[in-house]
DNA sequence: CTTAGTGCAAAGATTTTGCAACACC
DNA sequence: GGTGTTGCAAAATCTTTGCACTAAG
């Protein structure tokens, strides 16, 4: 086994790729959009737009929307609604393997293996023909310190 | 079997029963939080603040938040936010054998046993202690017909 | 009569949008 | 220089709250 991996199967995983598509799709990147894609790169976990906000000072939040809806057209981030407050987004490569808690009493957020949902997705689409989004919900619960 | 069943198990099934509860819990309960809670019973499966207003024209809306919160503090209703649109009340009888599919596609709902999702909660609750809110939430993805 | 409930209007929070100025290529 | 982008302010949406008035018990 490798201690290190690169992560050659993940598309759009760099910058300049990334700049590249949104290119193709017909979009100027300037200083700005730069400033934006950087910044969540940057992110390990979800954030939100007001997350990114407090890092771009110099950026409107509207600009941060929009930037975000275009990453989320080209498949670079997702975003799931918490039952209260603003939405999380996070790098779309996250989203497909992970599934979202929130604790419905700190508010805190923990996020585990989507494959503890399979069982159920599997469940849902043969009994109901309904295909679970991939990570792209977040659950409400109660972790284990506020229980 | 029967046809038909008494719902002898439910707590706070019917209405009397919720105004003694309403009124154990320190609470007045007049004309208009009457015809509120009557609106409620009568509604089948999920509805919205909104609709409730739809069938109560002479109750503020304000109101009709202030006493599904009411409702929601006995047990009586739970709720729900979808990933876009207004928070989605039912009876809470209901929310604790029901999760709620949000088409993302074409905003249609549909619910489906919460068993489904029981293996999923065992695992999360015994891997992460976390406790899944039982059908607290509402899942995303796509419908049959909008696949 | 005293406390709790109601309507109204206004504020909050989050996200979107119209428009004019501006930057990209 | 023409099209796409940005900032700003305002709107949209959903929900909550302060306050004066009314109703409940």
């Amino acid at each position: 086994m490798t201690t290190s991996r690169r992560t050659t199967a993940t598309p759009l995983a760099d910058f300049d790729e990334i700049v590249s598509a949104l290119r193709i799709a017909g979009h100027n990147v300037g200083a700005t959009r730069r400033e934006v894609l950087a910044v969540v790169l940057a992110r390990d976990g979800a954030f939100t737009a007001d997350d990114l906000a407090a890092s771009l000072d110099d950026v409107h939040v509207s600009t941060i929307y929009r930037s975000l809806a275009l990453l989320e057209e080209i498949g670079v981030v997702d975003h799931v609604h918490l039952a209260h407050g603003p939405a999380l987004y996070e790098r779309a490569a996250l989203a497909g393997t992970q599934q979202h808690l929130v604790c419905e009493v700190c508010g805190g957020h923990l996020s585990v293996p989507s494959t503890v949902f399979d069982e159920a997705r599997r469940s849902v689409e043969h009994d109901y023909g309904f295909a679970l989004g991939g990570g792209h919900f977040a659950l409400t619960g109660r972790c284990a310190d506020c229980r």
